[in-house]
DNA sequence: CGAGTCCAAGCTTCCCTCAT
DNA sequence: ATGAGGGAAGCTTGGACTCG
C-alpha cells in the first residue's frame, strides 16, 4: 500500500488532504527543522508544500526566516523569487507517478545470511522484504563465454516454486530454458502492450483511428511509431547526436491530448522520459515541472550506460536550469561500449 | 486465442468554496 | 483576508474486457 493509499484509505483523509501531508513529510525528511516549525505555528501545511520544492541546505536557513508567518501569497513569491517559471504555462503532459517508495525491493537484491531465514518464515513476498533490511548484493550477472552468460540471485520461495510447477509442465527442460521461455512470454506481452508488437497484425496504420476525442494511442500507431523510431529516443542535439535511450520510452504527443492534439503517428514520438520531461518543462516551465521530480523518484532517471552526453542539448531545448534528470543525462560518463546511435 | 480497446489506479495540479 | 479542504482535470501504465 502506497503512503497515498494508507491516508486516502486508511485515514480517510481527502486527496488533497494526504498530498499536502505527504509533501510536508516528505520535504521534513531533507530538512526535520519543518515539523517544529510546523508545530508551534511559524509555518502551515501550505507554506511547507510550496517552499518543498526549492529548498535546499544552503537556502533553507534564509528562506524558512523569509517565510515565517508569512501568507501563501507571500511564499508564492519567494518561490518564483528563487525559481522563477517561463512565460508559457497552461495544461501539461505529467510523466509517470513515482512509485519508488512503495515498491519493495527485488528479493534478487536482498542480504542473503538475513533474508534466508524472513523469506522462509514470511506468509508471502511481501513480507518477506518487509522484514529485510535494505539492499546490499544485487544480482550478478557474469560472463563466462561468449554468448554465455552466468547469473546468481536470491530467490523467493515463491519464485522457487513457481520455476518447480513450470518445469513440471515443461519436461526435459533445464532451468535456463524454464526462465527464457518465462521472460520471452513476457517480453511479447508487454511489447505488445507497449509498442503494439503483434505476430499477426489485423489493422494497418491506414485503419487506425486517430481521431483527437480520446487519450488512447491504438496498437498501429504504437507499432508504426516504434519502427519508425527504432525503438529509440528521437531527441536529436544540436550536434547532430540522436539521444541513445531505448528504456523508458514514451509516447510523446508534440500537440499535447490536452491541446486537442490527435494520435495520429504524425503527433506521436518516442521519447525517453528525461526527454519527455524536458519538451514538457520547454512546454510549460520549469515551475510548473520541478514538483514531478522534487521526490528524487518520480523520474525514472535513465542509466548513464544508454546515454552519450548531448553537447548542446540545453541550448537545444532554450533551458538554463533543467534540474537533475536532465543533468545526469548531460553530465554522466560515458562508458567506452556506448557509442551514439 | 491473440489483438485491440477501455478504464481504474496512482499522484499532483488548479480553481473554487468553506471555516475561521 | 487567509489557509484548509473539495472536486475536477491531467497523464501514463497495466489489468480487465471485448472482438474477430
Amino acid at each position: 500500500m502506497s503512503m497515498f493509499s494508507y491516508c486516502t484509505e486508511r485515514l480517510h483523509l481527502s486527496e488533497h488532504e494526504a498530498f499536502l501531508r505527504i509533501a510536508v513529510a516528505r520535504a521534513a525528511r531533507k530538512h526535520p527543522v519543518l515539523l517544529s516549525m510546523l508545530e508551534d505555528g511559524r509555518l502551515h501545511l501550505s507554506a511547507i508544500a510550496k517552499l518543498a520544492p526549492v529548498l535546499t541546505e544552503s537556502n533553507r536557513d534564509e528562506l524558512l526566516t523569509q517565510a515565517m508567518h508569512k501568507t501563501k501569497k507571500k511564499i508564492l513569491e519567494f518561490v518564483a523569487k528563487v525559481a522563477p517559471k517561463a512565460d508559457d504555462a497552461g495544461t501539461m503532459r505529467k510523466l509517470p507517478p513515482p512509485r519508488e517508495p512503495s515498491k519493495p525491493a527485488a528479493l534478487g537484491q536482498l542480504r542473503p545470511e538475513v533474508c534466508s531465514v524472513a523469506v522462509a518464515t514470511a506468509s508471502s513476498t511481501s513480507d518477506a522484504v518487509a522484514m529485510c533490511p535494505a539492499p546490499v548484493k544485487p544480482a550478478v550477472v557474469e560472463p563466462l563465454a561468449p554468448s554465455r552468460y552466468g547469473v546468481h540471485f536470491t530467490a523467493s520461495t515463491e519464485l522457487h516454486e513457481k520455476l518447480e510447477r513450470l518445469s513440471d509442465l515443461m519436461p526435459g527442460a533445464d532451468l535456463a530454458s524454464v526462465i527464457e521461455a518465462a521472460v520471452t512470454l513476457k517480453l511479447e506481452r508487454l511489447e505488445a502492450k507497449r509498442f503494439g508488437k503483434a505476430k499477426k497484425p489485423s489493422k494497418n496504420l491506414e485503419q487506425a483511428d486517430t481521431s483527437p476525442g480520446s487519450r488512447y494511442i491504438s496498437a498501429p500507431v504504437k507499432r508504426g511509431v516504434y519502427e519508425r523510431d527504432g525503438g529509440q529516443c528521437t531527441v536529436v542535439g544540436k550536434n547532430g547526436r540522436r539521444c541513445t535511450a531505448r528504456k523508458d520510452l514514451e509516447y510523446h504527443h508534440h500537440d499535447p491530448h490536452g491541446r486537442g492534439g490527435n494520435r495520429s503517428a504524425a503527433n506521436i514520438s518516442l521519447m525517453c522520459t528525461t526527454h519527455n520531461q524536458l519538451l514538457a518543462e520547454r512546454d510549460f516551465g520549469k515551475g510548473v515541472m520541478d514538483p514531478y521530480r522534487r521526490s528524487g523518484v518520480s523520474v525514472s532517471e535513465p542509466s548513464p550506460v544508454y546515454y552519450v552526453p548531448a553537447d548542446g542539448c540545453c541550448d537545444l531545448l532554450g533551458l538554463d536550469q533543467v534540474g537533475r534528470a536532465h543533468e545526469r543525462l548531460c553530465l554522466a560518463e560515458v562508458p567506452a561500449t556506448a557509442t551514439s546511435g
